[in-house]
RNA sequence: GCCCAGUUGGCGCAGUGGUAGCGCGUUCCCUUGACAUGGGAAAGGUCAUAGGUUCAAAUCCUAUACUGGGCACCA
């Protein structure tokens, strides 16, 4: 055995544990992922999509840092000058609530702690969870800058998010204002359009009177949500409404609180829809909102954030808004006011972190005007200059960038970026307890720090705004911020924009699009070119994986079952542009049994190995068929998988991977090429080794951004061999296709060996023959045409030999009256005696039926007049040929079986 | 309601006009020094349905069904 096994102690099996320790720590000690500028290269930057500091990293991020991973890796090996940065986001809304159930479970709230109490318990948790994300990061194997870390809410990001925000202000594209916005009731706080979620509830559709107030009957209008009647200000009706033409501009008697309200009308009715007429509560939903403003009325508010009916609720006032409804449906059914009930399920808005029904509410709060930075961003779109992979998603992208209404930006949280604005109290006339997100028309002075006085009036007492920003706010910044914006540094120059997002499509509005319409307005140029659209991971049934369904996985778990290289494995070889991933566990067996493979095949090499000075490539004449052959295959696989990777397919890179070491490598070259390995011919081994090797240490090169753990390993050992030895692989260049030129012969040569092998294997195995046991010859008779290939056996016959466990081979110069196994261009006789050729009999019957079906086809084909005149020259000869060893092949098929009958 | 994607052997997926492939699983044979996380053999699919274009369709077109997703929501 040799020395270099016995000091490595190479297990028959692979075990990642200890392998991938020991690279965790020494990639990381080595420093070998850091960048530094290098303008003599070709850039190539990626950010990573800050995970939120809520806990540890899931299934979904294991894929998403992978895939960044591969190419990351990918990337540096091909010569470009890398850099991925790494960083986590505070998360908002989701890390404050994570945070809040925890103090429930301590039996204590934020309100108990205070705002600074909360906040440096946050940071103190927070920065645990960073820990603990950045170490997965690191056990996945990914090649991050780790001294770049950045957190969103760290100072350098601080800065980027002042500059921004003042900037938005200078410009007048910030702006704050009393709108409906869409209020969480449990998270205290408004949300952005696209943080609301619509989910099918079931409902009512209730029917309710209202009357006129000079007595007449009125009209019905029909609700889903009766408690918002106490806020009603109108009755809409559409104006073309036959119906309701005599009572437009009449007032009605609002039930339960006697108010007197006009019916109005307005196009936006849908006279088809329930009554046709519409109750109007334009402070508590946005359509009644726009109505209102049409008609100008008033907005009265009888639900509070806290979702209780206020003190315009009349007597509901105080209790919650479920209550309340059901009170107000008693009380109308009491008074005879209901009319009807009908079972109505309908769509209700939910908040996207804590699933509550989200109330709109009326308030004073921040906005970004994004009409002109969505166009900015369409145009980066239309110009190519930003593309989406895959394509299919650009369509809804841009969709909803040209419907987007105005960012609600302030969220009423503690936890987030402070609201860099400070209200003099004496210009505002402001104290400190008011309810300040109903006072409008406030004055602001936008600042980092606390102003020492007004600049109006001079007065040295302000407060700050007691919001803070929207966690998307400082994520949009995100590609820049990360390298220090808005400094003008070296890392700038040479990293930004960025080159590729890799991110999942549950974003792209959320993230994608805000970055591209920041970083253009902001900086000048799109973040990044190209955003690359991953899956989501679904659990075996196809369902999301979420906590509450408890079908969660765990990477690191599977990590350590199957190891961190099968995980990588069997993530990106599913990754299939635009499509989910169904998870299963059975899918890491595949990755691990593959991995398995490589690491045997390097354990076979190095017991193969044979002492030389220096790895030359051989000569041609020293190379046999074999050698040429892979030689000419790795070559082909090396093109397919640099193409894959370039239209980042790289479940298909995987497959081409997978299959050259293992169909091809494995499978066909190792066992020929043991011939050599282990026989006597010193010169003849040393040929054979040196094609092995030269060709594992490119698929280790070639696997390695694929699974980097057993390949560095293995290289660690192998390098000696390496021509171009690097300290570690990422360093090392992606192997070039080498120079060979295989011939056509050669290529049928060895197809045809191939085709007699498994033909005898299939006979061995039709007839019961033990695997063991070897055939004392086989004869070999080649049909016309065919000489090519049987010299080709004839060169080689150990080959054969070998492959199919025969003693002896002789060649035919005529058929013999009965056949064993037929391949297109041979008959391969053995000797038969003593076997029950039944089943064999068998067999050849199945394949005769299917030879002759496939010549009906065929001849179906040949006989058209229109294919033969219309068809490509090449494919119709092809088609002949075809036809011709279908026919070959059974005739020679009925002559075995005369034989056998 | 509008839009997009998917529908291929038991399961998960490749395959964009010229005789259907892979992985896992299944059945049978085999522990001969790289690997039983292995080797060999085999079974298993009229490529959702109905039309159409074409000499030729899993592949292009149309419609339908089902599944998933995005957007917008009618109170």
């Amino acid at each position: 055995m040799n020395e270099n096994l016995e000091q490595k102690k190479w297990d028959k099996a692979y075990v990642p544990k200890d392998v991938e320790d020991h690279w965790v720590s020494s990639w990381a000690e080595s420093g070998i992922f850091n960048s530094y500028p290098n303008f003599k290269k070709e850039s190539f930057s990626l950010v990573i999509p800050p995970p939120n500091v809520t806990g540890a990293l899931h299934i979904g991020h294991a894929l998403n840092n992978t895939i960044q991973d591969f190419l990351a890796r990918a990337k540096r090996m091909s010569g470009k000058d890398v850099c991925w940065a790494p960083g986590t986001d505070h998360g908002g809304i989701a890390t404050q609530t994570v945070m809040e159930k925890i103090l429930k479970a301590e039996n204590t709230s934020r309100g108990k702690l205070g705002r600074e109490a909360f906040t440096n318990r946050m940071e103190e948790w927070t920065a645990n969870c960073k820990k603990t994300i950045l170490g997965q990061l690191k056990k996945l194997g990914c090649s991050l800058d780790f001294s770049r870390e950045a957190f969103t809410l760290d100072e350098r990001r601080k800065t980027a998010v002042f500059h921004a925000f003042k900037k938005l202000w200078d410009d007048d594209r910030l702006y704050r204002g009393e709108r409906l916005v869409n209020w969480c009731i449990r998270c205290g706080t408004a949300l952005s359009d696209i943080e609301v979620e619509h989910e099918e509830r079931k409902g009512n559709l209730w029917h309710i009177r209202y009357q006129e107030v000079s007595g007449g009957a009125g009209l019905v209008v029909a609700t889903t949500r009766p408690e918002t009647m106490l806020g009603d200000t109108a009755v809409a009706v559409h104006p073309d409404d036959k119906r309701y033409q005599g009572l437009i501009g009449k007032k009605l008697r609002l039930p339960l609180m006697n108010r007197e309200i006009p019916v109005i009308a307005d196009a936006f009715v849908d006279s088809s829809f329930g009554t046709g007429a519409v109750k109007v509560t334009p402070a508590h939903d946005p359509n009644d909102f726009e109505m209102g403003l049409r008609h100008q009325l008033s907005r009265i508010k009888v639900i509070s954030p806290v979702g209780k009916i206020t003190e315009e609720g009349g007597v509901y006032a105080g209790i919650s808004r479920e209550e309340a409804r059901k009170k107000i449906i008693q009380d109308l059914e009491s008074q005879g006011f209901l009319e009807k009930t009908e079972p109505h399920p309908h769509a209700v808005g939910i908040c996207y972190r804590c699933q509550e029904i989200i109330e709109p509410l009326l308030s004073q709060q921040w906005f970004v005007k994004t009409h002109d930075l969505a166009v900015g961003a369409l145009k980066a779109l239309e110009e190519g200059k930003f593309k989406i992979h895959p394509h299919s998603w650009e369509k809804p992208y841009w969709d909803w960038l040209s419907g987007m209404n105005d960012w609600c930006v302030s969220r009423q949280i503690w936890w987030g970026h402070e609201i860099p604005v400070w209200y003099c109290l004496k210009c505002n006339a402001l104290s400190r307890d008011v309810s300040f997100h109903q006072v409008p028309n406030l004055k602001g002075v936008v600042s980092r720090e606390k102003p020492a006085t007004c600049p109006i009036c001079g007065h040295a007492e302000f407060m700050q705004d007691p919001d803070v920003l929207d966690t998307w706010f400082s994520s949009a910044l995100w590609p820049f911020s990360v390298f220090g914006w808005p400094e003008k540094n070296e890392d700038i120059e040479r990293y930004y924009p960025t080159k590729i997002l890799v991110t999942g499509y549950e974003i792209i509005y959320l993230w994608v699009a805000r970055m591209q319409m920041m970083g253009l307005y902001l900086t000048g140029t799109v973040p990044f070119s190209e955003a690359f659209i991953h899956g989501i991971v679904r659990d075996k049934k196809g369902k999301k994986m979420s906590k509450s369904l408890g079908n969660v996985v765990d990477p690191i778990q599977m990590m350590e079952k199957y190891g961190t290289d099968a995980l990588r494995f069997s993530l990106i070889s599913q990754a299939r542009p635009g499509k989910d991933i169904i998870f299963s566990e059975d899918s890491l067996i595949a990755g691990r049994n593959f991995t398995n493979k490589l690491w045997n095949t390097a354990r076979f090499a190095l017991m193969n190995a044979v002492n030389l000075e220096k790895l030359n490539s051989p000569t041609d004449s020293q190379l046999e068929a074999a050698d040429v052959w892979i030689l000419s295959e790795y070559q082909k696989a090396l093109t397919s998988v640099r193409q894959e990777i370039d239209v980042y397919n790289f479940a298909g890179a995987a497959d081409q991977m997978y299959e050259f070491l293992w169909d091809k490598f494995c499978d066909w070259y190792v066992e020929l090429a043991k011939l050599r390995l282990q026989g006597a011919d010193l010169e003849a081994k040393k040929t054979a080794f040196t094609v092995l090797i030269t060709i594992l240490i490119g698929v280790i090169k070639m696997l390695h951004p694929l699974m980097p753990f057993v390949t560095e390993e293995i290289y660690s050992v192998l390098k000696n061999w390496d021509a171009e030895p690097a300290d570690y692989l990422i360093n090392s260049r992606f192997p070039l296709a080498p120079e060979v030129k295989e011939t056509e012969e050669n290529q049928k040569g060895m197809t045809a060996l191939i085709e007699a092998v498994a033909s005898l294997r299939s006979l061995r195995s039709g007839l019961g023959i033990s695997p063991g046991i070897r055939w004392q010859s086989v004869s070999v008779w080649s049909k016309q045409g065919s000489e090519n290939e049987r010299n080709f056996l004839k060169d080689y016959p150990q080959y054969l030999k070998t492959l199919a466990q025969c003693d002896r081979i002789e060649f035919l110069e005529a058929p013999l009256n009965f056949a064993a196994a037929i391949t297109p261009h041979f008959n391969l006789y053995v000797p038969l005696q003593g076997h029950d050729f039944k089943q064999v009999s068998e067999r050849l019957k199945k394949e005769l039926a299917r030879i002759e079906s496939d010549i009906n086809k065929l001849s179906q084909k040949l006989s058209d007049p229109n294919y033969i005149s219309k068809a490509a020259p090449e494919d119709v000869s092809e088609t002949r040929l075809l036809y011709e060893a279908a026919r070959s092949k059974k005739a020679r098929l009925e002559e075995f079986l005369k034989a056998l009958s």
